[in-house]
RNA sequence: GCGCCUGUAGCUCAGUGGAUAGAGCAGCGGACUUCUAAUCCGUCGGUCGCAGGUUCGACUCCUGCCAGGCGCGCCA
C-alpha cells in the first residue's frame, strides 16, 4: 500500500532526525498522508513538519529541512517543503511504471491486504422478521452490509456474516393467527361448518380488517397472508382447521424465509449462516444467559420481574429481562443471542441496524459489557431511513393493509447493478430518497453507468484491436510493451488513481464506509476518459506506444472489474 | 424534556484538524472523417444552519442555540 510505505518513510526520517541529535520531542503527533487537491502540490503531501512545530518546539519549515535529506529513495522524483511547512512528494515516473506493473501482474488480488489483525468479526445484518416480504428498508441494509463484508475481507479482515432469524414470539403467533383465519374464510366459502373457536378467530380477523378507524394491530392483513392460506390449501387440503396456531406460523415462516432468501440471493447478498431464535430457547441458552447474569450480581427482583443493572454501564434505565408473566423479554433473548456468537469464537460483533433503534444500543453494550466483555466488543452501525418516491411521490407502506413495495419488487424493477449501487452510494449516515422511476430513467445520468461505461470501452479497444493484424499482435503481447513510453499526464494521472485502489479499501473498512469506494471508482472512470480522450491507445504508426498504453488500458480494466465485481457485486460488462 | 442522525452550490450529495471547500445533475458555451459522444473541455454557481470557543490553522473538535428526521415499552 502506498500510503503505508510512503508512512513508513516518514517516520523512519524522523526517527533518523532525532537519532542525529537534530530533533527532539517527547510525543510524536499522528503523521498523516495525504493526496493534495491543488496538483502542483505533488502526488502525496504530508503535513507531519507542522504537526510537530509544538513538540519539537522548532518552526514548521525547519523540522522540514531537517527530514528532507533523510527522506531519500528512488521512488521519489522531487520532495518540496512548501506553503507554512508541507512536505510535497513528487512520485519517480519510472517507479510508477514499475508498480503499474506490479498492479498487472497482481491481477484479481490487487487490493488484497494481508491480514489486517487476528480478530474474528461477525456481522449481522438484515435480521428481519418472518412475518413478511422484506420491504426496501431491508435492501438497503442487505446492501450496505454485504459491501461491507466485502471490503473488510478484502482488507484482510477476517469476517462472517449472519441474518438472525426472529422466528419466535407474539408476531409469529399473530401470522400463524391469521394464516388460519384466512384458511377458514377459505373452507367457510366452500360450505364447511366451523367449529365455536374457529368462527371466532375468523370473526376477529375480518372485523380488524374492516375496521376504519386506527388503532393497535393484531393480524396481518396484506394479500400474502391469503396466498399463504392457499398454498397450505393446496399442500394439506381442506382438512387442516383443527391444526393449532403453530402448525400455521411454522408452515407461513418457513414459506417466508425461503422466499426472503431467494430474493437476497438475487439481489447477490449470500449470508455466512442464518441463526434462529428458536435455537436459542430449545438449548435453553436464553435461561442461562439470565442466570449468568444473575450470578454476576447485575440482576435484581422488582414488580414480580427481573431486571438488569444496564444503567450500571452508561444505560438511561434499568432493562427488565424476565417479564411478571414469567417470559423472557426480546432483550434478555437478545443477550443470549449475542452471548452465543461470542461463545463461537467471535470477539468483535458488528451489527447493522435502523436508526430507529438507536434507543437499544445503550442496553446491548450494557449487556455485553456485563457478560465480561469489553467496550470495543459490539459495535453498532446505524443505517438512517430509506424512502421510496414515485414520480416524485412518497411511495406509503401500511401495516394495516398490508401495502407495501417490496425489496424484491424493487430490484427487479431498477435492476440489480442500479439498485445497488444506488443504495451504496450513499453514506448510512444519511437518509436516502429513492424515486423508482429516476433510478430507471436516469440511465445515462446514473454513476453506475458511468463506471461500467468505462469498462465496456476498455474492451472494446481490445476488440478493436484485433482488425488490425498489427494491432492484434501487440494486442496479445501486450505484458512485453516498454511502459517507458508512457510519460503524458494523463497517464500519470491514471497510474496515481489505480495506485491507490488498495490504500482506499483499507480506508472504507476502517471507517465501515462502503459509500467512499462508489466515490473512489468514479474518480477511477473520470481519469480513464480523459486519459482515453487525450491519449490515443491504437495508433499504427506508434506501435511501441500503443503497446504501453494497452497495458495500461488493461491493468485499469482489472481494477474496474476488482471493484464492479468483489466489492459492489455488480456487473461488469464488456460491451454497453 | 432527554438521546441519536442530518443541515455544504438551484437539486442530489462527497469531504482524514491543513494549502484557493469539491463532484454529479440542472444552466450556459464548446469538442465526433479518428479506439463507443452512456464521453471530454470550458463557464456560471458558496455567510459550509447561526453564535461563541479551542489553535499556528476549523466544514472538521468543544459549548450554546435554530431547523428537519428518528427514538425514548414488562412490544418485537
Amino acid at each position: 500500500m502506498l500510503l503505508n510505505l510512503l508512512h513508513a518513510h516518514v517516520s523512519q526520517a524522523l526517527d533518523a532526525a532525532r537519532a542525529a541529535g537534530e530533533l527532539s520531542w517527547e510525543t510524536l503527533p499522528e503523521i498523516k498522508i495525504e493526496v493534495p487537491k491543488d496538483t502542483s502540490h505533488g502526488d502525496y503531501a504530508t503535513s507531519v513538519a507542522l504537526a510537530l512545530a509544538k513538540p519539537a518546539r522548532k518552526a514548521p519549515r525547519q523540522i522540514a529541512e531537517c527530514l528532507l535529506p533523510h527522506l531519500q529513495h528512488p521512488m521519489f522524483a522531487r520532495i518540496e517543503i512548501a506553503g507554512p511547512g508541507f512536505l510535497n512528494f513528487s512520485l519517480a515516473w519510472d517507479w510508477l511504471r514499475q508498480q503499474l506493473r506490479e498492479l498487472h501482474a497482481a491481477d484479481a488480488n490487487f487490493g488484497q491486504q494481508p491480514e489486517a489483525d487476528t480478530h474474528r468479526y461477525l456481522l449481522e445484518y438484515v435480521s428481519a422478521n418472518p412475518t413478511g416480504s422484506l420491504h426496501f428498508g431491508h435492501g438497503r441494509w442487505a446492501v450496505l452490509g454485504d459491501c461491507l463484508a466485502r471490503i473488510m475481507r478484502k482488507a484482510g479482515f477476517s469476517v462472517s456474516t449472519e441474518f438472525y432469524i426472529n422466528d419466535t414470539g407474539a408476531q409469529i403467533q399473530n401470522l400463524g393467527s391469521s394464516v388460519k383465519a384466512c384458511y377458514l374464510g377459505h373452507l367457510q366459502s366452500l360450505g364447511q361448518n366451523l367449529s365455536e373457536d374457529n368462527s371466532a378467530l375468523l370473526a376477529r380477523y375480518r372485523a380488524e380488517k374492516d375496521a376504519t378507524e386506527k388503532g393497535p394491530v393484531q393480524f396481518y392483513h396484506g394479500a400474502s397472508v391469503q396466498v399463504l392460506a392457499e398454498a397450505l390449501a393446496a399442500e394439506y387440503g381442506l382438512e387442516a382447521g383443527d391444526q393449532p396456531v403453530s402448525f400455521f406460523s411454522d408452515f407461513a415462516k418457513a414459506r417466508i424465509l425461503a422466499e426472503q432468501q431467494d430474493e437476497l440471493e438475487a439481489c447477490g447478498v449470500r449470508f455466512d449462516s442464518w441463526f434462529p431464535e428458536s435455537r436459542l430457547h430449545a438449548e435453553g441458552a436464553v435461561a442461562e444467559a439470565i442466570e449468568t447474569l444473575r450470578q454476576a450480581g447485575v440482576t435484581y427482583e422488582q414488580d414480580g420481574a427481573l431486571w438488569f443493572r444496564s444503567s450500571d454501564y452508561g444505560d438511561d434505565k434499568d432493562r427488565v429481562l424476565i417479564k411478571q408473566g414469567g417470559s423472557t423479554t426480546y432483550f434478555a433473548n437478545d443477550i443470549a443471542y449475542h452471548w452465543n456468537k461470542l461463545q463461537r469464537g467471535f470477539d468483535r460483533l458488528i451489527n447493522i441496524w435502523g436508526a430507529d433503534h438507536h434507543g437499544y444500543i445503550a442496553r446491548m453494550q450494557a449487556a455485553v459489557q456485563a457478560l465480561g466483555y469489553g467496550k470495543e466488543t459490539l459495535e453498532i452501525l446505524l443505517g438512517q431511513i430509506v424512502h421510496l418516491y414515485r414520480n416524485g411521490e412518497m411511495v406509503r407502506m401500511s401495516k394495516r393493509t398490508g401495502e407495501m413495495v417490496t425489496f424484491g419488487e424493487v430490484f427487479e424493477e431498477v435492476g440489480k447493478d442500479a439498485t445497488r449501487y444506488l443504495l451504496m452510494q450513499r453514506s448510512a449516515d444519511t437518509s436516502v430518497d429513492f424515486d423508482l422511476e429516476l433510478a430507471k430513467q436516469q440511465n445515462a445520468d446514473n454513476p453506475v453507468f458511468y463506471v461500467q461505461y468505462a469498462h465496456a470501452r476498455i474492451c472494446s479497444i481490445f476488440r478493436t484491436a484485433q482488425q488490425s493484424e498489427v494491432m492484434a499482435r501487440l494486442a496479445a503481447d501486450y505484458t512485453s510493451a516498454d511502459l517507458g513510453q508512457l510519460t503524458a499526464p494523463e497517464e500519470r494521472a491514471l497510474i496515481l488513481k489505480l495506485m491507490a485502489y488498495p490504500d482506499e479499501i483499507a480506508f472504507a473498512a476502517v471507517l465501515r464506509a462502503p459509500h467512499r469506494l462508489s466515490h473512489y471508482v468514479e474518480d477511477l472512470a473520470a481519469q480513464f476518459h480523459q486519459f482515453y480522450k487525450q491519449c490515443r491507445v491504437l495508433d499504427e504508426k506508434a506501435p511501441a506506444l500503443s503497446q504501453a498504453r494497452l497495458f495500461l488500458a488493461e491493468s485499469t480494466r482489472r481494477v474496474l472489474h476488482n471493484a464492479l465485481t468483489d466489492i459492489f457485486g455488480i456487473s461488469a460488462p464488456e460491451a454497453m
